[in-house]
DNA sequence: TTGTACGCGTTATCAT
DNA sequence: ATGATAACGCGTACAA
């Protein structure tokens, strides 16, 4: 047992250790592995074997050399401290690594804020990855400028005006469209908006499905029970507070982490949901999951937002042509929250 | 603007490139950039200068081929479906990648179950990272077995009877024992334990700080009051129901992820904390925040074990000798829960 | 102090 | 179908 595992690790070997051992060249060796190039079936099998048998494992470094690929993808995430409470981000990272090990790729993580290109930079520069995938985008993207410079291939999660640019995304704006359609034609009248970080993209989208679900229903914007600028709780509960003065008989939250704010406050005023007040979210997490009441909301499959980005991004590597814009479904979950 | 981009992608230079351009050897333009082996500092600085302008930077597989080292890393995390509400992993993952970042090294995430050893087996075989983290540790662990036989450096986050293991760990029984002595010291009677996944090292540590706080006063383990094979939300709320029939006063839950539960599952049957039943949790996370009751647990520094992981790892690397245990320190938040 | 020459382990080109 | 041989770009003994 022991004697077997040492055996193995006697310093590793290399194609050329198979290629004497087997009475072949190195370069068959190479062939027989990569499939690349005409090789005798039989030829083929043998290498096959042995290669199996001595549990040979072509040096990764040299390979990547060799071939100016290095198997490596990077996922660039939002600093820290937004994080904690935003399991987005990892859950797609979690879907690309799965598309990545499948297709022998590894990735490779890297945590920015907003403006700083530094990190990114190395790994371009150092050929550390043969691709990025960005998972937020900016409405004038730092990251997204110098990486069309540089002429690597990356694909951001979300959405742009920039339509040369790969993105994959939820479709945030329809999902939010139908959804306010949806409410207002069960009878809500003044649905209210509270969102925060119109920087991002995927906020913007939220809003402008907001818009126009109220058009669609023949109401105009009403700026006064909109709000696009929150972000920390305390100028969200206040939102709430105001909106608690007026005619408002719905709040529609940006995202589950400014629902769960208004939930708590509304909770702590002694408002109920859905009687007093009906609450919806564009966007569903476990975080929704621990009110007693349960919360309409648009619910999107994130695990399959990494798995797509991640494939986007190998068929690109690889040189296969793209649809430029992907836009995955979504699910209006409607629940207690907004029961008239 | 464009044309200088342009100019700096002229295909990427090479320290031949720099050679030629300053007139020197390519190996002098090595040491330039390593600093080791001796040389002129007046042509250092000219070739240090050059690179600066044109931005030259070293091909780090061919760096990696020559030297045998990937500068990379890799963190082993738990499959997704444990991960969504356990930001623990993915917070020592950041203070890792952080301390990573800093010594020029890079992060590799691989997500496996307990049992499936492949994905490391690929990242050890092909010799794509210098070493590993381990954000678990299993009684027996199939991974630190493997490891071990490779000799690839890792470290392991968690608590091992093997004293030959290097590990990183919160002083999780230290906590315990001092959480239940506190809790006991302030005129609880009869506190209960509520736990689960006893094939984790961190559970069996909690386990038995609770064992030997009840010791510490003169008590001793009722084990119909103790549960230590909870998996599911269902066989939480059936402890704790069973809990309620006995003079349990107080419930010590071994995670965030129990307390959780148990806090749902006394408001639903209009328990109240902490007239009725104490609570506290061996381990804090912003899951305890958004109740109506703050909540005493321990309080650990997430990203400081990850960040600790991740140094001690890197001087193994470089062969430094390093601690074999290395224990962090907790903090004791006493609130409302367990108010008398 | 600096330059030469070779090795790191693969892939790819060109013969055979 | 297979085998030499030359890259790939950097590090490093050894020589000068």
């Amino acid at each position: 047992m022991d004697s077997l595992n040492k055996d193995q690790s006697k310093e590793n070997l290399t194609i050329h250790d198979v290629a004497k051992a087997l009475g072949v060249s190195a370069s068959t060796v190479s062939r027989a592995i990569s499939g690349k190039g005409r090789i005798g079936e039989e030829t083929r099998q043998r290498v096959l074997a042995y290669i199996n048998e001595k549990s040979f494992y072509p040096n990764a470094s040299a390979r990547s050399l060799a071939q100016s690929k290095t198997y490596n993808i990077a996922i660039i995430m939002p600093e820290v401290r937004d994080l904690v409470d935003m399991p987005f981000f990892h859950t797609c990272m979690h879907g690309a690594e799965e598309v990545a090990q499948v297709n022998d790729y590894d990735l490779l993580i890297v945590t920015t804020d907003g403006s700083n290109i530094k990190p990114l930079e190395r790994m371009v520069n150092n050929r550390k990855v043969d691709g990025m995938i960005l998972t937020r985008l900016y409405k004038d993207d730092v990251f997204v400028e110098y990486l069309k410079n540089t002429g690597i291939p990356f694909v951001a999660i979300g959405n742009s005006e920039d339509k040369n640019l790969v993105t994959v995304d939820h479709d945030n704006y329809g999902g939010c469209r139908e959804l306010v359609s949806l409410l207002l034609s069960k009878g809500i009248k003044k649905v209210a908006y509270l969102g925060g970080g119109m920087e991002q993209t995927v906020n913007i989208r939220r809003y402008e499905g907001y818009k126009d679900g109220l058009e669609d229903a023949g109401k105009a914007v009403d700026t006064s029970i909109v709000y696009t600028n929150l972000t920390s709780k305390i100028q969200v509960s206040k939102a709430v507070e105001e909106l608690l003065k007026t005619t408002t008989d719905c709040i529609l939250c940006q995202d589950d982490y400014i629902c769960d704010e208004v939930v708590h406050h509304l909770a702590e005023k002694g408002i109920s949901i859905p009687k007093q007040m009906k609450v919806a979210s564009c966007h569903h997490s476990k975080l929704l999951d621990n009110f007693p009441v349960t919360i309409t909301s648009l619910k999107f499959d994130t695990m399959e937002i990494g798995r797509k980005a991640c494939q986007v991004l190998l068929d690109m590597i690889s040189g296969e042509s793209v649809d430029r814009q992907t836009l995955l479904e979504y699910e209006i979950n409607l629940k207690e929250s907004t029961k008239m």
